[in-house]
DNA sequence: TACCCTATTATTAGAGG
DNA sequence: CCCTCTAATAATAGGGT
């Protein structure tokens, strides 16, 4: 038999429950015979979605999901994807969106915060307030303790004082931006290729199938299962 | 043949790939014949997941993912959008919300380097590199300035003095963190609430108080992290 | 649509290289 | 691990009801 699309759609909605059928039991065989762990999912040419899952699709789908914990790419809707479905995931976006920027200012505020509070003890200790005072005290009160030790008074020397309003005495920090900028690298997630293999299947031109009511449990290990989806 | 699990590892190894090969042969076919899509994940004995697609495994659990995490809603968008536009705007998002993620991650790392930077100011000058010492210095220099100032003298008082290890010395704080608090918690965040006190320099017995003050890369008005590193 | 029948074809378990 | 071969079994297209 020729391997190609059916003309009569008769005949062709008769091979798809047949074959579908056929399909779902290898797979029940399959999951029988070596323990695994299957999720499948067909959206037929009538607009429904028929699914079969050793232990569930969902189960299966989620397992899935764990090694897809980036962000979904476009590439993954290929042209027949409908507004419907693009709607749908934009507005899921925006919502991850508007979570980062809340994130993002609430942050941003904390350090502003800092800020406006960092260098405090540049200013004259009259314009300090208690807290402040307090902590310059606490400060000499370990100082206090400490005033013998070398390295002190080593930094006390004036050349190797650094001090003052000059914002650069320290130095250090991060001086290669570079692994800062790994950190951007939001495409590399931990995605084994190893993991799949490439897509087996037929390119096929792509029908405008809508999915409008399904419902997943079409489970050859479920008593339902005969009578196709509910 | 008996559909029970096989007893021998290697039979089930080579049954396995054998049945997995036809099953995804099956498919194919279906896909040709019927012009459906499918999508089937195969987690199998050796822990890998092998998948096929028609036209990718990732777009038919997507449609599977949108249809039930989504119900349908027009956004700003309407009818008339075309999925050229979606995708568009779509694509502006997800960058946008990388972006967002990538600050996010950038003022949380701060955030958590000065958490890791221990009370330096605690520990004995001996302890502590020239950075620190260097903020010692500046903080002297400063009081030597200013020591005639009435305030700071009445602070020297010993009645007024609230150092030492009292935790309840200088009030304020996070008195009222309330409305940021509960943002964190909407967002599952991972709140501490040490990063919701601003930061007032230096303040012994404050206990869970930790910054780093000094290292200007950590400026979010620096180049680098204005732009982002894209 | 669903089920039954059957000739034909396809799959595959097991053995061997 | 890969491949080939083959007998036995299973799937199924097409026709009928």
């Amino acid at each position: 038999m020729k391997i190609v699309k059916m003309e009569k759609d008769s005949d062709l909605q008769v091979t798809y429950s047949k074959r579908r059928q056929g399909l779902f039991k290898k797979a029940s065989e399959l999951c029988t015979l070596c323990g695994v762990e299957i999720g499948i999912l067909v959206f037929s040419p009538g607009r429904k979605v028929f699914s079969f899952g050793n232990p569930d699709v969902r189960y299966v789908f989620n397992r899935f999901k764990i090694y897809h914990q980036n962000p979904f790419q476009l590439t993954e809707f290929g042209p027949s994807a409908t507004i419907r479905d693009l709607n749908s995931i934009l507005s899921q976006e925006l919502v991850k969106l508007e979570k980062e920027k809340a994130r993002r200012k609430i942050l941003e505020k904390i350090r502003i915060q800092r800020e406006e509070t960092d260098k405090w003890w540049e200013k004259p200790p009259s314009e300090l307030n208690l807290r402040q005072n307090a902590c310059l005290i606490s400060v000499l009160e370990n100082l206090r303790m400490n005033l013998g030790s070398p390295r002190f008074q080593q930094a006390m020397v004036p050349q190797n004082y650094c001090g003052g309003s000059n914002n650069n005495i320290v130095g250090g920090g991060n001086t290669d931006p570079l692994d800062e900028r790994s950190m951007f690298d939001v495409n590399a997630f931990n995605y084994n290729p190893n993991m799949m293999i490439p897509n087996q299947g037929p390119m096929l031109g792509y029908n405008n199938i809508k999915f409008e009511v399904f419902d997943p449990i079409y489970n050859m290990n479920w008593p339902e299962y005969k009578h196709g989806p509910y």
